[in-house]
DNA sequence: GAATTGTTACTGACTGCATTGTAAGTTCTA
DNA sequence: TAGAACTTACAATGCAGTCAGTAACAATTC
């Protein structure tokens, strides 16, 4: 028997369908946050029912996934060109992504908000943040190394923990910035910051605190 | 007419009781995030039941602000002999504070689940959030300046920035650390950025991405 | 290239559960 | 003895997910 295999495929506009759904889905996430962001606000925003999202992605929980995978892509097309920068470009496109971040409230709100909840119980996007921090603590290191190797600073201490704090001082100003929109010195604190610990790496001092600490 | 006015005080152990409650609902807000965290789950933790909890606090809105309030204070006592720390103490407070941090990831996680989750439409806690952080860069920001008087520093441009960053470090570290509780860099990170900003601040140098940033 | 057949992309109705809040009743105690 | 500190029972939503059905379309067959 040949079971000739029957598989239609996808419609053509399918794909535009779906990304209009995980453009909405990332709206109604970043605003009310994942559990508090019912199927059915999102549905509306696409006219559709929220039976219709579950026919596209089967759960709420592999939504969000997809969502943040989404976010992603989008992220990269909007704001760099093709390649991610290295050495010290890299750091000069933190700095403009945190500026450029301003007129885009939504997205710096989703992200905050869902990289947080992701600690919770059962969150099904918890493992998704869990790489994406490993990978930009890598990315951002790398960077550092090459910027050392550049001014010939040898064995560069504190490499990992410049990088994680780098991403840190980025996002913990988002969530500032969030309560308290008209603040704008909260935005020149990321360039700010980030100049301090890149500085502190390639040229480091003794401690302003003393060297008793923990 | 006296109208002698009834009003019963409080029993004697019901302040103990209270706490036992807020107690919970810490820990189950930390958790699992306000919205997706139950009163059923917090009144089992106390043996009793939700209306209880509800005769307590009124509302779970309610519940919410006061367990805000609740970790502050505990947060002092614990940590804090009775005064706030000023000048060069207090940064060494906060990087004391990150490290014993590690051993208490549940007020950790309540603070960064529920900070975040603060910024989502309608969410009850977001006014003692935007008041807290207004404060705390306040007092950061006058620990800088007392540093700055003491090593004759005149006119530090980027206090304001430096004390926004001091924060935003330590929160987004503590997101990193409850995504990779093994990374033991990540605690080691805190103190490594605070001295980075605190001495861009007291003896600022030319940036080391260009002067032709935003 | 028309008819057939299976699949996609939905809708609408419904199920079942979780959850906050309320109301009435009970016990205890200041 | 009134009010504090509950409990039990219930009301009222809200929400994810299922299921049966329908219309449109794609692939296959003749």
């Amino acid at each position: 028997m040949p079971t000739t295999r029957r598989r239609s495929s996808p419609r053509p506009e399918t794909a535009a369908r779906r990304r209009e759904i995980l453009q909405a889905a990332l709206e109604i996430f970043g605003q009310k946050g994942y559990n508090n962001g019912p199927l059915a606000e999102i549905a509306d925003q696409v006219e559709m029912t929220h039976a219709g999202i579950l026919h596209h992605f089967g759960s709420k929980d592999r939504l969000l996934v997809e969502v943040l995978r989404y976010r992603d892509e989008s992220d990269v097309e909007g704001l760099d060109e093709q390649h991610i920068p290295g050495g010290i470009e890299l750091f000069r496109h933190l700095v403009r992504t945190a500026f450029t971040n301003e007129s885009r409230p939504g997205i710096v709100q989703a992200y905050a908000v869902l990289s947080a909840e992701s600690v919770t119980d059962g969150n099904p996007g918890r493992s998704y943040f869990e790489e994406r921090y490993t990978v930009l603590r890598g990315e951002v290191a790398d960077a550092l190394r090459e910027m050392c190797r550049d001014r010939g600073v040898d064995e560069p201490a504190n490499v990992a923990r410049a990088s994680a704090s780098v991403l840190a001082v980025m996002d913990g100003l988002q969530v500032q910035w969030l309560l308290d929109r008209d603040n704008v010195e909260l935005a020149e604190a990321s360039r700010f910051a980030i100049e301090a610990i890149v500085t502190a790496v390639l040229d480091p001092r003794p401690s302003p605190l003393g060297d008793d600490l923990p």
